[in-house]
DNA sequence: CCCTGTTGTCAACGCTCGATGACAGGGTAA
DNA sequence: TTACCCTGTCATCGAGCGTTGACAACAGGG
């Protein structure tokens, strides 16, 4: 945490690297407060509710709105999202991916809603547009798909799964995302060629 | 709960029923026993720990050791694997899919270590080898997509995707893995063709 | 100067949690 | 009968949680 940052923003900070490291229930305040250099009082009376601070973190995330900028094709549409899943966080912050702050807390009921509508409006619905708005459904199942990846990665970290090249690891997901899309997977209707 | 059972079994039927509805760390053993009628000293009598109660409701709900049963090839064994993810418990205890126990804990740390270890030798290592060993990273990838889709599915619940009939999505999540199992997709080596 | 708001600390509250020690009934075996 | 385990209850412990009230330091404006 830079020392030229006020309290709040420290604040604003640990909370968005704990929460996308542990899940809601298991970060609490005095970690948060720890990892900020400030007391847990400031913690609370700073934000009013543990709830509020997780969501002020997930809207600092925002973004991720820019995903569909310039109406892309499905691959393209593909690409971007998964960098969520690859890339680091713009700001920097340490080994942060973006959706893992979406996926540690989405069992968690405070968060339930605000991610529920992020994956719907802001990724669902983009990537059902990017290939025709065929079936929505469909855009859902893939990123159920995506999520699941990013979960697992994250949580277990299975050595045989980590052992695989980052690009290949994303190479895989991008072609199981393409082929969830697509209800043939051989057809290659945007010039897509499984692997 | 039936009130002939042990209090013993009716501690696990509670405890199966409401680890799968909700994480670990939301479920206290008041909660369970309430569910169970007893009283909440004997739930830990009885079993030892918290962890140690999770441990065999996992044990007791989805009996994954049979699953590698018959040394299955890799078609049926991913058609065994989708069976936890749309079958109900055969104990018929409401609507609690077997996976669901497996994927509602997953961000918890105490339950972390032991759904990993599940994961890693009841399912990945099994499907690993049905398909030759190839790959074993393969199997946990695959895993984490059907993982991600269970999630996804009993959390969110998205309407475009419940709007699916079951058997599509059976169908879909059952070519998803199949895909990520086989590098090429369209060689069909199980006799296995894409919808 | 005083007044006021922001920033922050300290100590503590009430609550829930998992875990324990003491103890009671009831069946069983010696 | 006596001894013993299994089943089960009651009261309680210590720890961690989010939250709150009281108050200190310090700034800026009148």
């Amino acid at each position: 945490m830079p020392g030229q940052a006020t309290g709040k923003e420290r604040i604003l900070a640990s909370a968005m690297l704990l929460f996308a490291r542990m899940p809601y229930s298991d970060t609490s305040l005095r970690d948060i407060a720890a990892a900020a250099g400030v007391d847990v009082a400031y913690v609370h009376r700073a934000f009013g509710s543990k709830a509020e601070i997780f969501r002020q973190a997930l809207l600092a995330l925002a973004p991720l709105d820019d995903i569909a900028a310039g109406d892309p094709d499905g691959a393209t549409m593909i690409n971007r999202i998964c960098d969520l899943a690859f890339l680091r966080d713009p700001r920097k912050v340490e080994d942060v991916r973006p959706l893992h702050l979406l996926t540690q807390s989405s069992l968690c009921s405070e968060a339930r809603a605000i991610i529920a509508q992020f994956f719907g409006t802001s990724l669902a619905l983009p990537l059902s547009r990017a290939f025709g708005h065929a079936d929505p459904g469909r855009a859902h199942f893939a990123l159920s798909l995506l999520s699941g990846f990013v979960t697992h990665r994250a949580i277990f970290g299975p050595a045989d799964l980590l052992a695989i090249p980052e690009a290949d690891q994303r190479q895989m997901l991008q072609t199981a995302l393409m082929n969830a899309m697509l209800p043939g997977c051989s057809d290659g209707v945007f010039g897509w060629r499984p692997i």
